[in-house]
DNA sequence: GGCTAATCGTTAGAGGTCTAACGTTTGTCT
DNA sequence: AGACAAACGTTAGACCTCTAACGATTAGCC
């Protein structure tokens, strides 16, 4: 089997049970990954904050606007600059956010089970070798993704 | 990053640049693991088909609809059994065929620089540990997918 | 032979993603 | 101050994917 197919295939096994796992805290891969980047760090707009989780823009609106809708969180304009909005959390989004760490913290101690730090270092080496012997000039920098045990 | 985020964004970086590669030589990575699969062994039925690939039988549905569309491919009842297609490439899917072989030898040349056999061999195993610790009972048995340099 | 369960491919609807284009707002230059 | 380009979030449409349900056909049992 081809390397990037044996990538796609486990990333798409561990991709759907991360999401599963979610699911039965009460959300979803994309409302986490929002929810962890809204509460580890301020972003100056939504375009950086869709950067941080590694979509675009447009996939972040729709994402937002199923959240606003569910409570999870609000928009507001910034008065300094209309064009931006001011993306915050609301409690009922905390609460969310609490449950879904729980999940993700469960799940990433499963994930690695068997493998250790020596092991795990090798593999993102390796995984980082071949996205950057694949990517464009647009590559994804380095961004430190945050920790869900460090977001408090 | 959890090693969970690691894999995703890597395999997307890779997934996308791969259907890029494939799109220039006319074809998607959905319309290539399909003419791969046709060309290296008869399945019994689109289930299994899909199978090989690793979708849902509904989702080869759509694709094989796209491509009989586009005169690559036709689907026959079979005379033994009506409720099983017999999916057939044209002269064009064979073309279309050989013209994706070659973007995708290529494409995984670029893939593997910088990593020898063992490191290769390590990676699957570790992909495979991954995808091994959180799969269900209905894990994707271990088929050997074809090689494209092997299709003739 | 008749009935029922299983198999097969399809349809419908929903989720997540992307690109291109759009309207509004701000920044820069003259 | 005015004109134009850039930035921002949104909209529309398309692609790929899945689950659930469906109609047609076959297999198995009595």
């Amino acid at each position: 089997m081809p390397i990037g197919l044996a990538l796609a295939r486990s990333a798409k096994t561990v991709s759907r049970a991360f999401d599963d796992a979610l699911a039965a805290a009460g959300g979803s891969l994309p409302s986490w990954l929002i929810l962890i980047s809204l509460k580890t760090r301020a972003h100056a707009n939504q375009r950086e904050l869709a950067a941080a989780i590694g979509i675009q823009g447009a996939t972040l609106t729709h994402h937002l606007n199923a959240m606003e809708s569910a409570g999870l969180l609000v928009r507001r304009r910034d008065p300094a600059n209309r064009r931006v909005h001011q993306v915050t959390m609301t409690d009922e989004g905390e609460r969310l956010f609490h449950r879904l760490r729980r999940a993700a913290t469960d799940f990433d101690r499963q994930l690695r089970a068997g493998l250790d730090d020596g092991d795990l270092d090798a593999l993102t080496r390796m995984l980082g070798t071949l996205a950057g012997n694949v990517a464009t000039e647009a590559a994804d920098p380095t961004d430190t993704f945050p920790n869900p045990a460090a977001a408090h």
